[in-house]
DNA sequence: ATGAATAATGTAATAATATAACATTTACTT
DNA sequence: AAGTAAATGTTATATTATTACATTATTCAT
């Protein structure tokens, strides 16, 4: 699904650049990678990256990869947080599958309930080897 | 379910250690919490315990949480590979419960075929607040 | 429009987490 | 006992993330 063009116009320059990168690239980014990228468009501190991923996270346009210690580009127009995501990602080619239908909502509903906890944040990372990748 | 009290006979002194500090805990340490806790056994650097922590997680007897940077020892006899663990942390009390059943495993293998990925390690964990913290 | 409040940015310093490299010791195998 | 593999000790360094504080930009009520 292609990304709502009125998204950047509501974000602050900082964040605009950073979620460029993230669209950009074609695959996951560290922040410090990205701090490189953005070297000469004026960053110069890993903070500047930072803050702009936190919001960006926050109005759902970027996802945290936990197991990466990175950052990919919401490939959706944006992830409402009632909808659990789940990535898959091949540790050979490192491409990043973002997966996100209703199973896997109904999943974490029933792992929390299960659990007798309050659901806030959901985080499923799958490793594995893709099909191109063990082909080869 | 208790663990196998042999288990420890076949492991390494530092691993034991680290073992123990992770029994003793009553929720995930960090590798460097785990290297404090140890100084007064000898342990001087974090490469001790990483390495220990490598070889705990290989063996299943310790899972890392990836969304906390820390460890936990696992609760059951040990985790084999087969079998995908979900994790539910209250991110008030910050206690962990390790679920490993049968849905859980079916579901990866399912998440896994939709992205048609050879899974290698899963990663879930859900963040919440439980029922206890929630009543508060 | 203006001033107060809020949000975003710039920058330096530092904290927290993890690994590389290399020397030494211990345990295992034949 | 010699040879090999595994584990350990130790120093240094890499990588990831946050604290603290000063400044600038934006919003919004008056």
């Amino acid at each position: 699904m292609l990304q709502d063009p009125n998204i950047n116009s509501s974000l602050t320059k900082n964040q605009s650049l950073v979620l460029d990168s993230l669209n950009d690239a074609k695959g996951p980014l560290s922040a410090y990678s990205i701090l490189d990228k953005l070297r000469n468009k004026g960053f110069k501190a890993p903070l500047q990256v930072y803050r702009a991923l936190d919001k960006l996270t926050e109005f759902g346009f970027v996802h945290r990869l936990e197991s990466l210690n990175s950052f990919i580009a919401c490939k959706h127009a944006s992830c409402d947080d009632s909808a659990a995501t789940a990535f898959v990602i091949c540790d050979s080619c490192e491409v990043v599958q973002e997966m996100s239908d209703i199973s896997i909502s109904n999943f974490m509903a029933v792992l929390a309930n299960k659990a007798s906890v309050k659901p806030i944040k959901s985080n499923i990372e799958l490793h594995g080897i893709c099909n191109d990748c063990e082909k080869k």
